[in-house]
DNA sequence: CTCGGCATAGAAAGCGCTTACTATCAGCGT
DNA sequence: ACGCTGATAGTAAGCGCTTTCTATGCCGAG
C-alpha cells in the first residue's frame, strides 16, 4: 500500500541507492538528481519504513525510558526531560510504565531490547531484592554487549555492571530536612517511609536516621507507606495516637495524605503537628500550609540521562554524576516554642 | 554480537523456519524438537530482533500515544490508561510529548508512522487552525491507508476523516458546573479559559456561556490562560479588580493558580470569592478549600482508546463514544447569602 | 504391499532499506 | 592522445525474520 524506496526510484528514474542517499544526505548527489528525487518523494507521500531501515543499518532511532508511574509527577517530570533531549537528537522516546512491578520492569526492558533501541534510561528507585537485581544486571549486560546504551537515573547500578548513573542526593537531602525539623525544636519525630526494599526509601530513611542520631533522638517511630497519597493518609491515621510533634514523609504525595488525614481528625498543621515532604512537586506550594520539602533537580538530571542515552553526550571519568538536593523551607514545619 | 535466529537454529540442529515456528507457536512442531530449540534459545540468550520481525511480518508490536504534556496529570492519567491496555495486548506503547506545539505533533505522528506502529491514539485538545487540521487529516489518512489504526481521545476528528473518537463531555460538564455556581447564588461570574483556538477550551467555554445565557447573566468577563497553573495565577491577578463573586477556571491547574493568587492578595476563598475548576485532578482534594470541579473519566476513556488502537476492541456503529462528565461539589464555591 | 493423506521439517523467496563495491564519464597533466 | 583522478550513479549483497511451497516420513486404507 505505502510507497517504497523502489517506487520512488522508479518514478524519479534513478536507483534505490540514489534515493537512499538523498534521504540520508551522506553521499554526494548532484543537484538536479536530488531535485528529481525530492519531487518523486513528495508526489508519492513517501514515508521511510523505520523497521527496514533499522534492520539494514543495524541502529534504530528510538530510546526507551522506564518509569514506575507516568501519572506521578516525580516520574513524569523525568520522563518529559528525557524525551525532550531525545527529540532534540531526532530520536523517539518510548516511555514505559512498570506500575512498580519488578516483573513488568523486566518485561519492558526486554521489549525495548527486542526493538533494538539505541539506549535505555531507568528512572526512579529500584527494588533491592538480589534476584531482581541479578535479573536486571543480566539484561543490562546483554544490552551493553549489543551496543545499547544504558543509563540509570535516580537509582544505583546493579552489582557488577558498569553503567553511567545520574544520582540524586536522597540521603543528604533527607538529612538536611530532618536537621531542619530538629533545628525548629522538634524532638519526637515520626517518619513515614516509602516501601521497604526500595533503594530510594532506603537512602532517604538513612539520611533521616543519621540526622536523628546526630542529636541522640528517638529513632523508633517509622512506618512504611508506598509513596502514594493514600498510604500517607493511612500512615497518619496510625500515627495519630503517637506522641510526636512532627511527621516527616518520604515524599510529597504521602505528606499530602498525612496533612489530609490530620485535617480530617481536626489536628492543625503546623500548629499541632508539623509535616514535611520530599520532592517538591509543583503542588507542594498549593497546599495549605505550603509544604516544607526537599527539591531534587529531576528535570535536569533526566535530561542529562537522556543525552547520554541518545549518544549526544559521552560519559567520561567517574560514571556517577551526583545531583544536589535543596531544602525548601516553607510553612508546614513550625518552630516549637514550649 | 547478539545471537540471531540462524545461530539458534544451528545450535539446535534445525532450520531457521523451525525456530521461528517455535517462537510464534502458529505451526505444529514436535515436542522433542521444540524442547531442543528452547534449550538453544536459552543457552544463547536469544532476543528477537523487533525491526526484522516487523519488516518480515509487516506488522509491529508498538502503538503510539500523542499527548501534550506527560507531566500534566490530565495527560499522564490518559497515557497511563492507554499504556496499560497496550501492555495487556502485549504491545509496547510509545508516549510522545508535543509540549503543545502543533509542529511537534505532526513530527511525532510521522515518526510513529515511519515506525509502522499498529495504532496511534491522539489525546487532549487540538489546535483548531484549519491548516493544522488539514495537515493532521492528511497524515491520518496516510496512516489509515497503511493499515494503522487511529483513535482520537478527547478531541474531535479532523474534517473529512473517519476515525473512532472517545469524546469527553466537556461542554455538558462546564454547563453543569456553571449552573451549580449560579444555583449557589452567584450572578457575576468570571471565566478563565484555556488557550484560544483549542478544541477543549472552545467546548468548555461554550458550556459555561450557555449556562450564563439560560439565566441571562453577563458573559463578558472572560480571560484566556494556557491551562498552566502560572497562567491561572496571572489571570486572577488581572481579575482582582473586577466586580465578580466567582471565578470559574477552564481546568484545575488554573484554578489552583487562581486560588494561590487570591490568597496572596488576602482574598479568602470561598468567603470573598468562589473558585471552581475542571478535571478533578488528584490534588484537587488537597487544596484548601477542596476544589469544586468536574470529573472526567479520563482513565476509562483512555483505556477504551487503547483497546481500539491495539486492535483488541473493534468499533462498531457510530464512531464517537461519549464519556459523561460528573460534577464534583466540594468547598470552593460558597452559597451567596446576601 | 502400495498409495493417499497427515504431521513435520527444510528450502528459499522475499520484506524495504543501506552500503560496500563497481562502473561511467568528465576534465586534467604530461 | 592517454591514462588518472574525482565526482556521481548503479549493482547487488545482505540485515534477521516470516511464510509459502516443497520434501520426507509415517500412518492406515484399499
Amino acid at each position: 500500500m505505502a510507497a517504497t524506496l523502489a517506487d520512488v526510484a522508479a518514478r524519479a528514474g534513478v536507483s534505490t541507492a540514489t534515493v537512499s542517499r538523498v534521504l540520508n544526505g551522506n553521499y554526494p548527489v548532484s543537484a538536479v538528481t536530488r531535485e528529481r528525487v525530492h519531487r518523486a518523494l513528495g508526489e508519492l507521500d513517501y514515508v521511510v519504513n523505520g523497521p527496514a531501515r533499522a534492520l539494514a543499518a543495524a541502529t534504530s532511532e528510538v530510546i526507551g525510558v522506564i518509569v514506575n508511574d507516568v501519572s506521578d509527577p516525580f516520574f513524569s517530570i523525568q520522563a518529559s526531560g528525557t524525551q525532550w533531549e531525545a527529540a532534540s537528537a531526532d530520536l523517539l522516546a518510548v516511555i514505559c510504565n512498570t506500575a512498580g512491578s519488578p516483573s513488568d520492569e523486566l518485561k519492558y526492558i526486554s521489549m525495548l531490547l527486542r526493538q533494538r533501541v539505541r539506549g535505555v534510561v531507568l528512572t526512579g528507585g529500584t527494588r533491592e531484592e538480589p534476584e531482581h537485581l541479578r535479573a536486571i544486571a543480566k539484561l543490562i549486560s546483554q544490552a551493553l554487549s549489543a551496543g545499547t546504551a544504558v543509563v540509570m537515573c535516580g537509582r544505583p547500578a546493579p552489582p557488577d555492571v558498569d553503567v553511567p548513573c545520574v544520582a540524586f542526593d536522597n540521603e543528604g537531602g533527607a538529612r538536611a530536612l530532618t536537621r531542619h525539623v530538629i533545628t525548629m525544636g522538634h524532638k519526637r519525630i515520626a517518619y513515614v517511609a516509602g516501601p521497604a526494599g526500595n533503594s530510594t526509601t532506603t537512602a532517604r530513611l538513612k539520611g533521616h536516621l543519621s540526622a536523628l542520631d546526630e542529636h541522640g533522638l528517638d529513632k523508633s517511630v517509622v512506618v512504611h507507606g508506598d509513596f502514594s497519597r493514600a498510604s500517607g493518609f493511612d500512615a497518619a491515621m496510625e500515627l495519630i495516637g503517637a506522641d510526636v510533634t512532627a511527621i516527616v514523609a518520604g515524599n510529597d504525595l504521602m505528606a499530602l495524605g498525612v496533612i489530609a488525614a490530620l485535617r480530617q481528625r481536626g489536628v492543625q498543621v503546623p500548629r499541632d503537628i508539623s509535616v514535611a515532604g520530599f520532592d517538591d512537586l509543583p503542588s507542594a506550594v498549593d497546599v495549605v500550609p505550603a509544604l516544607t520539602t526537599v527539591r531534587l533537580p529531576l528535570d535536569q538530571g533526566a535530561r542529562r540521562a537522556g543525552r547520554i542515552a541518545s549518544g549526544v553526550e559521552a560519559v567520561t571519568g567517574p560514571t556517577t554524576l551526583w545531583m544536589p538536593a535543596e531544602l525548601m523551607v516553607r510553612d508546614s514545619v513550625a518552630r516549637l516554642t514550649e
